[in-house]
DNA sequence: GATAAAATACCTGGAAACAGGTAGAAATAA
DNA sequence: TTATTTCTACCTGTTTCCAGGTATTTTATC
């Protein structure tokens, strides 16, 4: 990578944070922070007026969240650099991330140095990943060995009504079908997640976000 | 309160958050950072040397969490001010470090001045929250309206066996129960939840993070 | 238009869940 | 030491769940 100061931008709500990584930043050569927002929209503002090399994007923020955003900036700006940074420790976030199109996925707790280290890393077109996030994408997690079943629309449909404490004649009643109709899907339903009773389907769900 | 400087210490194992903290206390007249730990046990041992004002304590941390470690503090030195400063804006976390004799709840999106505010009023005895924490705390969650009913020792146990999709019989096994006897509990369970099957129960129980 | 996937509906039968009790022993708290 | 709670166990019934199918119609997809 060229020789110029790259441009950083810092995009979280929390103050702390801001000016934590400010403090780390300050000792790394060419690196420059250019700003800090602490809104998706207000980064976006800026972003179409600057250019920006690398922007350092929190996930949770208050008017929006780090996959839309992260869209949107490449939407926007497709050269500019995401590398996502965030307190969430699950792999599905930080898959979602990369499929907006992120370059890497720091957690907060990350060491000074590792952080440098991973914005150059960045900076050459190489994917980064801190020490932790590393550990947590080598094992996965029990979920995702089995895998998140393919739901049909009804199905999903069905699986929300269980879970609101409806039983098969009423889920039936609800939905204008046959008690057997409902009978059948939440056998799919059981089958697909692999349980054995709706105790286990309920967890399955919510552990997948389903609910 | 006296005009000597405050000796406050922070603990936390996010380094940003350290330097965060740090750049921003920096401003504040009477006090003085004496200390960082990104540990709990390492907080302890240098708390049984060195009088200590006012700890900031994140909650979670790598070998410890903030309640216990909130009691273990307050067990060694009683005067120390406890400020919990933390990422989980829950009612029950908030409760729980209060009951562990916490003078106040922070969480991190804090602003700068609110926080050298906060800092004042608990050592002026009094008590404090960032105002994302009032807000919270004002209006009960939904989940509180109901109340989080009282489970024995027994009824946790099976609760937890019935997620694990253990049947009556089966859960009678591994217990050495009469079958009869874990539907008796298992209604206690529905009851106390005042639901009416086990799809509902289960949904209760994460939300109560029971599970 | 053919093929595949999804949605609908049915059948049989046994196991479990759920609702409504009662009741004695054991542990805890007042 | 009472009083209260918890744990234990039982009984009677009805409803729902779950497992193992089969089969037709509708809706996408190629």
């Amino acid at each position: 990578m060229s020789d110029k100061r790259a441009k950083l931008v810092i995009v979280d709500d929390h103050l702390i944070v801001l000016e934590g990584l400010q403090k780390l930043l300050q000792n790394a050569a060419n690196i420059t922070v250019e700003g800090t927002f602490t809104t998706g929209a207000a980064f976006l503002t800026f972003l179409e007026q600057h250019s920006v090399d690398i922007v350092l994007l929190d996930i949770s923020l208050p008017d929006t969240n780090g996959i839309d955003l992260c869209r949107e900036i490449k939407k926007l700006s497709p050269a500019t650099i995401v590398l996502a940074l965030s307190n969430h420790n699950e792999r599905s976030m930080v898959l979602q991330m990369l499929q907006q199109g992120a370059s890497g996925y720091l957690l907060k707790n990350i060491a000074g140095d590792e952080l440098i280290v991973c914005i150059q890393e960045a900076l050459n077109g190489e994917m980064t990943f801190s020490q932790a996030v590393k550990e947590i994408m080598s094992r996965p997690s029990v979920a995702e060995l089995k895998g998140i079943p393919r739901l049909t629309k009804r199905e999903k449909e069905i699986l929300q009504l269980i879970a609101e404490g409806q039983t098969t004649p009423d889920i039936a009643a609800t939905l204008h079908l046959s008690p057997l109709t409902v009978e059948t899907h939440r056998k799919s339903l059981l089958q697909k997640f692999e349980v054995k009773n709706v105790a286990l389907l309920i967890r399955m769900a919510v552990e997948h976000k389903l609910l």
